[in-house]
RNA sequence: GAUCUCGUAGCUCAGUUGGAUAGAGCAUCUGCCUUCUAAGCAGACGGUCAGGGGUUCGAAUCCCUUCGGGAUCACCA
């Protein structure tokens, strides 16, 4: 049982002894006793003073002698103000230890012991490479999966790929027309990038067109949707959707060029998924849905043709569902989507969508719109909203050339890594392949640790001037204790074998002994509040804490060199399992950690 | 205009369901490598928690209000 548990039960039956009263969960809050005071746990006694009829002061002494004669663990307390600060022995630390480090998977939920969640990041559209922003979202999406599988859970990890509408019609134009048969492999470009610059190219002659157009008397709106090239993207889109067997071939040959270059960004990035739905799979399924909800009377229809949702009595607005046209809309295939994944994967609780802050709204719509059609997990469906990097002249504009992209980020960080390593010098004896694997990981890690450990929904700054750091509260600085912790274990092994926990008495534990095995305690309860919050940045924060306090023992305690052999193999131990849960932590992250660095 | 959201040290960010003297990193300045990896450790400097009011034993946290950023309010995606 956990010591708060242990408190919590010691502290009804002091309440019911003392007062003669009963008292709800919510009047006990115990926090971490706060580094000035002596104790390890702390309780707060104001919510109790009413039922005490005493001062805070006499209230928390009664508590304090109560717990102090009924709780073994608690050996001594201390009330300052309408605190109760309690000493727990270091008995009670030192088996909690025992029994934690005898578990590997110390903290994690057994798998696959609570429902499944579908959980979708990424979603790109093919038409332009993938940036930074991108890489907030699926570093977020992959991490909140890995956090909700260590909790438990069955996780499916899907995405949805945005591969038919004007946008990718827009490309297709742009290389039909100026690309002259130019490939991935002519051209040397990776394929989304290839797509990409036809985009730019597309974007950089409509401007000119409009322009002429404007000169020559035109309004603004009217030279935007006249102008030759938009007119032929949009044909080009009635003819991808009739089906037309030359668009259709140009429109598979380029969005293969895309996955191919996607595929190698999202390996470079070290995540994965479990299923891909393609949006030219799922609109039409969106529509079919849409007009079986109006035949059903969920929707209602316009003059116009056009069908609607009304969904005024639950505090929003009229919304539409599919054009007068009959063709399909953004939340159309959205709606096509999860009616299919939901038959896909039956046992799916609810789905959580890793999208930008900008579409609370239309989530909120499509889970009402789920619920209307019959699906009662619309209700439990979450949105992921997660807010915006931007630069330090706001946000990132692919116009203007502002716009970080994603290979190039993340070989900068690679680079730095390298500089950074060989200033150091200390990977001599590794070939060129386990060195660049070094500097690839480590650079991994500053990025997504950089992008991780801010609170999801809060927009945040990325200054490119400035390269991410590698120093401080970073990933490498994380990695650089874990491989601290690993040539301890490497060398203990080496000098005096396999490392056996011999019985100590927990009395000589010091102080910062005992801090890091209560940071270890914690470590199931931050997982479980990084869960029920989305928020890997809760187990950012820890694991730098821990590391932190870590490297403060590391330095001021001998650990191989400490002569008291039963003391030495404790502190080989505790160090090892700091590893294993940093190891832990850091892969909750989408992080691979290194032995050497 | 309506709704939502954010505002904490020079900069980037933490800060539990309201709890003790608001914390880190970066930057600047000091110390510490012949000893387990100095990508480290220790210290100094740095704050009207945007401003004002309220709620209470107690407010960065909850409520009201003013100011300032951002987002959303399309038969765009």
């Amino acid at each position: 049982m956990s010591i708060h548990q242990i408190l919590t039960n010691a502290l009804n039956n002091a309440i019911s002894a003392l007062f003669q009263q009963d008292i709800s969960p919510s009047m006990i809050q115990f926090q971490k006793t706060r580094k000035e005071f002596e104790g390890d746990v702390t309780l707060v006694v104001f919510p109790f003073v009413k039922i005490s009829k005493m001062g805070p002061e006499q209230t928390g002494e009664a508590i304090g002698n109560y717990l102090k004669e009924h709780v073994d663990q608690v050996e001594a307390f201390n009330v300052v103000k309408g605190f109760l600060n309690l000493s727990i022995s270091n008995d009670y630390w030192l088996n909690f230890f025992k029994e934690a480090n005898s578990n590997v998977n110390f903290g994690f939920q057994p798998a696959d012991s609570k429902p499944r969640v579908m959980v979708e990041y990424a979603s790109p559209n093919t038409n332009k490479p993938l940036h930074l922003g991108h890489l907030r979202n699926i570093f977020l999406g992959y991490s909140v999966s890995e956090i909700l599988k260590a909790n438990g859970h069955s996780v499916t990890k899907v995405q949805i790929i945005n591969d038919r509408g004007i946008h990718i019609c827009k490309s297709m134009v742009a290389w039909q027309k100026f690309g002259n048969g130019e490939t991935p492999e002519s051209s040397g470009l990776k394929g989304d990038k290839l797509v990409g610059k036809y985009y730019v190219i597309f974007d950089k002659k409509y401007k000119e067109e409009q322009k002429e157009l404007i000169a020559n008397g035109a309004t603004e709106e009217e030279a935007a949707q006249k102008a030759p090239i938009m007119m032929e993207a949009q044909e080009m889109l009635r003819q991808w959707e009739a089906k037309n067997p030359e668009v259709y071939k140009l429109w598979e040959t380029m969005n293969a060029w895309v996955y191919k270059g996607f595929d190698a960004t999202y390996q470079t990035m070290g995540v994965d998924f479990d299923k891909l739905y393609y949006e030219s799979d799922t609109y039409l399924l969106g529509r079919d849905e849409v007009r079986n909800g109006l035949a059903n009377g969920h929707f209602f229809q316009k003059e116009d043709g056009s069908i609607w949702v009304d969904l005024t009595d639950q505090g929003l607005d009229q919304k539409a569902l599919l054009r007068k046209d009959g063709t399909a809309m953004y939340i159309t295939q959205d709606i096509g989507t999860a009616i299919l994944r939901f038959r896909d994967f039956p046992d799916t609780a609810y789905q959580i969508y890793t999208v930008g802050n900008e579409q609370e709204y239309h989530f909120k719509v499509l889970f009402k719109v789920l619920k209307k059609l019959g699906f009662e997990q619309g209700e439990n469906c979450y949105h992921l909203s997660y807010g915006m990097v931007e630069l330090p002249e706001g946000k990132m504009k692919s116009r203007e050339g502002t716009v970080v992209d994603a290979d190039d980020i993340m070989a900068e960080m690679k680079n730095v890594a390298q500089e950074v390593a060989e200033e150091q010098g200390k990977l001599e004896g590794l070939s060129a392949d386990e060195k660049g694997d070094v500097y690839h990981h480590i650079g991994m890690s500053a990025l997504k640790y950089f992008l991780l450990k801010v609170d999801p929904t809060k927009n945040m700054l990325f200054n490119p001037k400035e390269s991410i750091d590698f120093a401080g509260n970073t990933g490498p600085f994380i990695q650089y204790t874990y491989v601290r912790t690993k040539a301890i274990s490497r060398k203990f092994q080496e000098n005096f074998g396999e490392l056996k926990l011999a019985d100590i008495d927990a009395s000589i534990l010091c102080k910062l002994e005992l801090s890091l095995i209560q940071k270890i305690y914690d470590f199931p309860n931050v997982l479980n509040d990084a869960a029920r919050e989305y928020n890997p940045s809760l187990i950012a924060n820890y694991t730098y804490e821990l590391v932190k306090e870590f490297n403060s023992f590391y330095h001021d305690y001998p650990i191989l060199r400490e002569e008291n052999e039963g003391l030495r193999s404790f502190r080989v131990t505790l160090s090892s399992k700091v590893g294993r849960v940093v190891e832990q932590g850091m892969g909750l992250l989408g992080i691979s950690m290194v032995e050497r660095m």
